[in-house]
Formats: C-alpha cells, structure tokens, sequence
RNA sequence: GGCGCGUUCGUCUAGCGGCCUAGGACGCUUCCCUCUCAAGGAAGAGAUCACGGGUUCAAAUCCCGUACGCGCCA
C-alpha cells in the first residue's frame, strides 16, 4: 500500500483550466498510470473570494474532454468519492486546524500581532536599508509580558511557522536535481491568516501527507516555497514525498502564455476542433522527449515511456503550428464513421445538417486528409449542400477566360444522363471532351470545378461530381453558364 | 534587493567527456506525384551549443564567473 505510487493535480477554481494546468494533470496521470498508481483530483478553494463552482464545473470538464480519470476526487461541484477525502480543501478546514494547534503547542508555530499596515512600514524601510524586505521575526522574539500585553489589547493575530535559523533544506527535486536553499534567509511563514484561514503552503503540506501522496509534480512557480512545506512536514513528524518541479509554458514572444496569446483555457482548444488525443500526444511533448525522438505516441506508448527524467528543465514555447500538423495527422487516422460524429456539433453550428444533399459520410470522406481541425469542417464542405458561393477571383481568373461558358453549357448536355454517373466514366467522358474540342485539361476541369463549388481548390474533381450527382452537377453547370455574358 | 531556476537550428527537442564536420520533429525552400488544394515521396537551407574563463590529450557535455530571461519572497 505504502509502496504505490500516488499522484495529484490540485488547481484552484478560480479559473479555467489552462494550457499550464493541462499538462501539469497530464504528467501526473501518466507518472501514476505508468507505475499502475493512482491519480487524485483535489480542489483548492479555500480562496472563498474568488472560488466559483463554474470553474470547478470548467476544470472537471476539461480534465475529462482531455481524456485523463481521477481515481479519488470530486464527482461534480460538491460531491466527491475516495477514502482520503473530503477532496474540497473547504471541508477539510477542521482538518488544518488540528495540526495548527498541534504546531502551536509544540512551540512550532507563533502567533504574530503585526498589522498589515506595521508589516508594510517594515518592508518600506527594509528597501530603504536595502535589506531583503522578508518578515524578520519580531513576533516570534516576544517576551511573554509582551505576547500577554498583545493578547489584553485583543489584538488580531495571524499564525506562523518557525523557520530552522541554520543549516539548509535541500529539496531533492526528481527534474532539476538537489537544489538547496539557506533556511536562515526563508522567513516565518504565514499558516493561517489573520483572517482566520489556513494559507496555501500550510494546506497543501496537510492534504498532500493525509492523502498519501508519494510525487508532487507541479509548475516551476512552486519551487522556491518547497522548502519551507519540507520544513513543515518535519515538524509534523513526516517524510515528505518526492518533488519534481516542471518548467513553465510560453507564448510565442517568450513570456508566459497568457491570454493575450490567444486560446489559453483547456476549453477553447476543444471548441477549436482539436482533438483530445492531440493535446494529450502535443502536450506531453512540451517538456518532455523520449532519446528516440519519437513525435506520435498512443496513450499506452506515452504510459508506457513516460518518466520524469525526460522532462525538460528549461520553459517550452507553445507553438500553434505544430499543434495543429498534429491535429491534422490524428484526424487523417480518425475512422470517417468516428469523423462525422466529431464533426457533427460543428457542422449543426454551422447549420450544415439536415440539409438535402449528398450523404455526410461521402462528402468528409472525399475531404478527410484535408482537415487540420474539425471546425473548418464546415466550410471545406459547405458547398456541397448550400448553393455556390463565388470566389470572386475564381470567377474572374477561371469561368471568365475565353470559351468557359461555351465549355460549361456544352458539357451540361454531355453529362445529362451520363451512366454510371460515377468517377471513373466522368473521367473518361469529360477527358473525351477534352480531346474532341483539342482542348487542354486545365481549360476544362477548372472551370468545372469553380462551377460546381465555387473555389478553384477543392477534392478530386471527378469523385466530387460522383458525389455531388448528376442532378446537382448539370443545374450547377447551367447556373454558371448562365451567370457569363 | 535576496534566494532559486533556466539558456542547443524560428519552435519542440536528442545529447549526460571522444561515435558531434551537433541528430530528429514542426515550419520553411525546391523537386516528384497531379485536375486544383491538400496528403504522400525526395532533396535542401537553417545552431559561432548565451558569453568569458578554467579542468582535460579531448567539452555542447565538468567547474567558476558574466549577461539575459523567468519564478518565489510580494
């Protein structure tokens, strides 16, 4: 039991889930499931603020479009399953409180009298002296006729937790090696607030020993409070569990990706058309490699290679491009009967179904190596059940040239009745017609293309007629002779 | 300001003292295929391994410093 491996992600719904906090829960998914663990979903909202039950509806659903399962945590915004719970750090206060007394009485914690105002002015001149503006301790130093004086006075107080003054914490990260830090320049850490609340460090240390964590895998911007958590789990009498610090995401000008960069929220990236397995598969990439260089992985092979060791010290950059060549390759291997349902929701957004017209499934199939990302669906295949829709410059550059009209009308009459109406005698009959009027191809097919769809790029012509049909084939040829002077 | 982390093609990265005249992937360029656009195939351009010192017969790889970026304290 004490041997299996635990993981957690522990966002705080205050928010969306992120670009940051999607990979951070699919490192920790694939660290546990690699070593057949368990993977925990804990929310930390004990920012009452700004905590709102639609970013946990937000985070629950992104975790599962991305396709990763908690094995203990909540089952929606206030219900959750597992034997380590409650999973709502909001419930769990009573929890906290307990091991605060018991620091407190064990002369691990103090309280501290000074004001928000009073630790400010310290600050202020702190710069001033150019001395490291941390808290220095004054409250931990006070005499008992002054801690009595501050009590009488019935002045608010918040709890802190004493610091080692000497040696080192060496956190022992699994990413970025041993990396140590002085204790007496870590300053008395604030546990539980003023305004009577545990903080995040103190919480976090709590849930993390209860809920028998064995890794932390979290972003980079947590690094430096570690070593004080380490330093609370000793004084809890604790072994703390193994850390591993994972470096940030960029946006593309090399600051932290924000929403200025565009979609950040796990959300949108669904709303765009990309599929879950491609963010798995790009994700895991972004800060992490295998030595073989390897660029597509199942989710078995990333289960089954991940390791920490592979994961990069140094900031990643996000990079559109090459998620979406990704995208493109996942749905080029998407079954066509899996793509028409992925598609659907799409194409009902564009008003596209239920339309009168060639059968869905032909239509995506003809297109299918065309799609980087499921919502340009709709209008890569629009034209075959709304009317034409002219590209200006096509119909300039293509039906306009000399003879095009003359071809287009001709050739409705040719292909009237043509059987089978299908690719391969289209083929034949339209090359025949070519070859009658000592015509060149491109004289032809493209005219009969920008005819049919209105665009001078587009499927394979003669399987795009086939499916389109004669019907619609011979009006469209008409219409568009009949549109030129 | 202190402490900590980071720095290999535009981007993601391989590399853990000799196999590196630095490899792969995305992107880019050219060519092939071809009815267009894609997809696919082939070739190519692209990195003074942040900079400066060491250590070593030998350093992208080890050590020290500097610069820049980032994080935490806030």
């Amino acid at each position: 039991m004490t041997n299996k491996i635990r993981t957690r992600f522990a966002p705080s719904p205050t928010g969306f889930l992120h670009i940051g906090g999607a990979r951070t829960t699919l490192y920790n998914w694939l660290f546990a499931r690699r070593h057949k663990g368990d993977f925990i979903l804990r929310i930390e909202d004990t920012d009452e603020v700004r905590s709102t039950d639609d970013s946990v509806t937000a985070i629950l659903d992104s975790v599962k479009w991305l396709g990763l399962d908690w094995d203990e945590g909540p089952l929606d915004e206030h219900r959750d399953h597992g034997p380590h719970g409650p999973y709502y750090q909001m419930k769990r206060i009573d929890i906290y409180r307990r091991y605060l007394d018991q620091l407190v009485q064990d002369g691990k914690a103090y309280r501290c009298y000074c004001s928000k105002e009073e630790l400010e002015e310290l600050r202020r001149v702190a710069q001033l002296e150019k001395r490291p503006p941390r808290y220095e301790g004054r409250c931990r130093a006070l005499s008992g006729a002054q801690r009595a004086a501050m009590e009488a006075s019935g002045k608010k107080f918040s709890i802190r937790f004493k610091m080692p003054t000497s040696g080192a914490t060496i956190v022992d990260d699994q990413i970025r090696g041993k990396v140590s830090f002085e204790n007496n320049l870590q300053q008395d850490l604030v546990i539980w607030k003023t305004t009577d609340g545990p903080t995040y460090n103190f919480c976090c240390v709590i849930d993390d020993h209860l809920m028998e964590m064995t890794h932390v895998v979290r972003g980079d911007e947590h690094l430096s409070n570690t070593p004080s958590q380490i330093q609370i789990y000793y004084a809890l009498g604790w072994t703390p569990p193994l850390f591993a610090h994972l470096s940030m995401i960029l946006g593309p000008d090399g600051s932290k990706l924000s929403k200025r960069h565009g979609a950040t929220s796990v959300l949108e990236y669904r709303d765009q058309g990309y599929l879950p397995h491609t963010m798995r598969n790009y994700l895991a990439l972004l800060g992490w490699s295998t030595s073989e260089s390897q660029q597509l992985f199942t989710d078995e092979d990333l289960i089954a290679k991940f390791d920490l060791e592979g994961c990069q010290k140094s900031p990643a950059t996000f990079d559109t491009v090459k998620l979406n060549w990704m995208n493109g390759e996942y749905i080029r291997q998407t079954p066509v009967d899996d793509l028409v349902s992925l598609a659907k929701p799409f194409l009902e957004k564009a008003g596209l179904l239920g339309l009168p017209g060639p059968e869905l499934k032909r239509v995506i199939a003809l297109e299918h190596e065309k799609f980087k990302l499921l919502s340009e669906i709709p209008t890569l295949i629009e034209f075959f059940y709304k009317p034409v829709q002219f590209d200006p410059k096509a119909f300039d550059k293509v039906l306009r040239a000399p003879g095009a009209k003359q071809i287009l009308t001709d050739l409705a009459e040719v292909l009237r009745g043509l059987r089978p109406f299908e690719a391969e005698a289209l083929e034949a009959r339209i090359r025949n017609f070519v070859a009658e009027r000592g015509l060149k191809n491109g004289q032809v097919f493209h005219p009969i293309r920008v005819a049919v769809s209105g665009r001078t790029e587009g499927p394979t012509l003669f399987s795009m007629l086939e499916i389109m049909g004669e019907d619609m084939v011979v009006a469209r040829l008409k219409d568009a002779a009949a549109r030129l002077p």
